[in-house]
DNA sequence: GATTTTTTCAAGCAAGTGCTTTAATCATGT
DNA sequence: ACATGATTAAAGCACTTGCTTGAAAAAATC
């Protein structure tokens, strides 16, 4: 039973620290404490406290990112058009599969996702921007085929909005718990993302402008 | 031409910073530089950075919460059964009608709303815990007599969504709009409005469990 | 086994944190 | 003009922040 390297001790206790508490308020001693390593490793290993954070906001959503641009085109290839539907799936997805291939509990994992997209220090990491591009870029343009009776705008606020869902849904399930006392029930993270998606692609084939 | 009080100058500088930065990030030397007043100045008015804070929360949050309820009455007196599209919008355009109250901009306002509900350092204040339950619940029952056809839970996770489409489209229009290079237009609140609405309205009408 | 090279550790630095203290200033009423 | 209470201001306190230092320990290389 080898002893976990202090890197890796460090990048786990990070993790689980910004998760629970978000980038801002988690500190160099905060971290090394969690891990029991000594507060130089961290500038050893890492460089700073900053690039520690850039580190675990890449390890994660770039593999989601890759996963979701490889559904999207094994949707789309040989010229077909892809469902809403199917679309969402594509972008939804990639986060269960790249959790399951991590180490890291499901509730754990959603909660740093959240952070990395709602809080991050100082905006994103420089490097991950073209990603981010890349990946709206290509959803907005398969939306646009699934639903040619959409504008540009429209497809673009919409994704927008379901991006909301799913930062909402990842980081404060737990406050939906207790702010109805339970009575939302517990689903586990598949039945989640089954709503989530019901939610969405309705949302996505809304009429402009309905009227009351 | 009276010069304002420290007290509303502390105020309106917080609410500046923590719009800008989010309240993690946003130490007492922050405020009192970008207010002009002594550092002593947030202690002697309100007690503590904590309370400062709690008392940003509750300025708007609480007349916001309270228009929800009251237009939420006017829909469903004497018995009447309101759609799900006019109990969103009592839901969403307290918003619209705070901030018209107020003296901040429109911008300023909502990613301070945002922050409030994405950021709250610590949790919500403890005293705003019950006015938001009371929301949710209010709003949970009219949507279920509005949409007979769904589970209690489904009405909860449905508004936690609709939540996180108001967060996310009120603390990141900026960041679709740099991060689409200005491709997703410049709506103005109202259709901004709009749009949430037609897209959640949609969601909530959704079948449950729809097929591909 | 000796020599590098890599990694860990305790200690400490300058700067920043929330907050308090004590004295000065301002406004108010008499 | 004086006294009283409310407000502001400068200095400083104990503590935390990210990060560095220089030496010890461990691992790798010869």
């Amino acid at each position: 039973m080898e002893r976990k390297t202090t890197k890796a001790l460090i990048l786990e206790a990070t993790e689980r620290l910004v998760a629970e508490h978000g980038f801002e308020s988690v500190s160099l001693r905060d971290i090394t404490n969690d891990a029991k390593v000594n507060v130089a490793a961290v500038n050893y290993h890492f460089g700073s406290k900053e690039k520690l954070f850039e580190a675990i906001q890449c390890r994660y959503i770039d593999p989601v990112n890759e996963e979701r641009l490889r559904m999207l085109e094994v949707l789309t290839e040989e010229g077909r058009v892809a469902t809403v539907r199917e679309i969402l799936e594509a972008f939804m997805r990639p986060l269960l599969t790249v959790v399951k291939g991590s180490e890291m509990s499901e509730k754990l994992f959603f909660k740093l996702m959240g952070r990395c997209v709602m809080d991050p220090q100082g905006g994103l990491p420089e490097d991950m921007v073209p990603g981010m591009k890349r990946v709206a870029e290509s959803f907005t343009e398969a939306l646009l085929a699934a639903a040619p009776s959409l504008t540009t705008e429209l497809v673009l606020w919409r994704l927008h909005f379901t991006f909301g869902v799913m930062a909402q849904t990842l980081l404060h399930g737990e406050l939906l718990y207790s702010l109805t006392d339970g009575a939302c029930g517990d689903p586990d993270a598949e039945d989640q993302f089954q709503e989530m998606i019901d939610f969405s692609e309705a949302g996505f084939l809304a009429e402009k402008g309905a009227q009351k």
